[in-house]
DNA sequence: CTCCCGATAT
DNA sequence: ATATCAGGAG
């Protein structure tokens, strides 16, 4: 199958209609505790990073008291995330950075948030887009899996997908299509074993019965 | 490219 | 037993 422009419209249309009331998996109340909520994301699933910084914020709520609480203590706090101590070591010096250059507050630059220490374009992208309401596209591992197997957008890397996406979806949908791809490879178009025989893409769908 | 890493699904 | 999970840094 060819995916011309018209499907790859059919198929963001069929994601808009199943996926319309999605929203995201992550528990949080405010900026700061979403872009340490997606930090500790990675690698993990969102139920673990949910019951996670539910503990942790009962404890510590600002970024100014995860200061406060030192590094061992945070890293015992999230070690069931995975990747703890490259993870800690990251909130940690991220809080320190909000605290003594932001007053606490989570920039809504996408550079500034960049250049944060566990920030990455993923990252960076999630918070703009959900914490801040600006159209953005973050490409994590199930957005990439789902784009390359549509053709929605090919790439090799994340970032490649990312700029198919844009050119592929109209800008007022960006976040939107975002949480429907996102839900759709946690529900369907799962890595291991997809289950193309009840996936609502199947006659718009290149990789169908490919994997 | 490799390393970080525990929990979970298959 | 092993692949995968809302990645990022060196």
């Amino acid at each position: 199958m060819r995916v011309t422009k018209k499907i790859k419209a059919e198929q963001i249309a069929i994601l808009g209609q199943v996926y319309k009331d999605t929203k995201p998996a992550l528990k949080f109340r405010n900026p700061f505790e979403l872009l340490v909520a997606v930090i500790l994301s990675a690698q993990c699933t969102d139920v673990r990073v949910n019951i996670t910084t539910e503990r942790l914020f009962a404890k510590a709520p600002c970024p100014q008291d995860i200061v406060d609480m030192g590094l061992p203590a945070l890293e015992q706090e999230i070690k069931d995330c995975g990747l703890f101590r490259n993870k800690a070591k990251n909130i940690m010096a991220t809080c320190e950075i909000l605290v003594r250059e932001f007053d606490s507050k989570v920039p809504e630059d996408f550079d500034t948030l960049l250049k944060l220490p566990g920030v990455g374009r993923k990252t960076a992208n999630v918070v703009t887009s959900i914490a801040f309401d600006r159209p953005a596209i973050a490409v994590d591992t199930h957005v990439f899996r789902v784009a390359n197997r549509l053709k929605l957008a090919v790439g090799e890397t994340p970032l490649e997908v990312e700029e198919g996406l844009m050119k592929a979806i109209p800008k007022e949908l960006w976040s939107q299509a975002h949480h429907w791809l996102i839900w759709h490879g946690r529900r369907v178009c799962k890595a291991r074993r997809p289950l193309c025989g009840e996936c609502p893409l199947g006659e718009v769908c290149p990789s169908m019965g490919k994997a």
